[in-house]
DNA sequence: CTCCATATATTGGGTGCCCGATATATATTG
DNA sequence: CAATATATATCGGGCACCCAATATATGGAG
């Protein structure tokens, strides 16, 4: 069980199962600035508590860019990544959705 | 790939793959007041625009009591779920936690 | 009682996120 | 030119979410 977490009291949450919102993450984070894989993997270990695996990031990375979403620059050995305007058109409709479903959860 | 739809025009978002948070979202919707599993399920379909199947509201109620998250009450044919002290201080937990992940995301 | 609607519950299986290990490429240092 | 460090990339597999289909149980209408 991956929320084996919700037993432990040193666990913050039980919705440290996140599977899903990867994607959307990686698309809010580069919506502040265009950052390199290795910056988005610092962001994300500051968040989540974990940095995600080099075969979480990257495939991730991967398939945004082929779904049109962002676009690469290769600056030496880093790649520096930033939303196409399909990815801040995306990252709208997907923040209108998150706020759908999240509806009253930060409240109080 | 369960993402098609960041293809879809017609579809909300990138995150409507939101494995994981089911557990969080039934936790803060009892939160509210107490429910049977329709009653969440019909919560949960208009929040994420899908119904979840008995095949995941149900064994997803039932580990969470076995985890001793929320308690039951029969009434009928219908079971009212409602927290426990634990599944309330959990939830409080989980709240941190997607507040500190989710940091900004809700902003403007 | 019989029929039907509603609620709960289980089973089997698909999907794809995500990880760990490993490989490749580029930069930097001595 | 090595040697090291950093960034990107790939591969194989585990696992848990989630669904569709099906089963069981309770209650109400006639």
């Amino acid at each position: 069980m991956r929320n084996d977490c919700m037993k432990e009291k040193d666990c913050a949450s039980y919705c440290c199962d996140m599977r899903g919102m990867l994607s959307f993450l990686i698309l809010f984070l580069l919506s502040k600035k265009p950052m390199h894989g290795q910056e988005i993997a610092g962001e994300l270990e500051k968040r989540k508590g974990m940095r995600p695996s080099p075969g979480t990031l990257y495939p991730a990375l991967r398939a945004l860019r082929d779904a049109g979403l962002l676009k690469e620059a290769k600056k030496g050995k880093a790649i520096t990544y930033s939303l196409t305007p399909e990815g801040k058109a995306g990252l709208k409709r997907a923040k209108e959705h998150f706020c759908r479903v999240f509806t009253g959860v930060l409240e109080q």
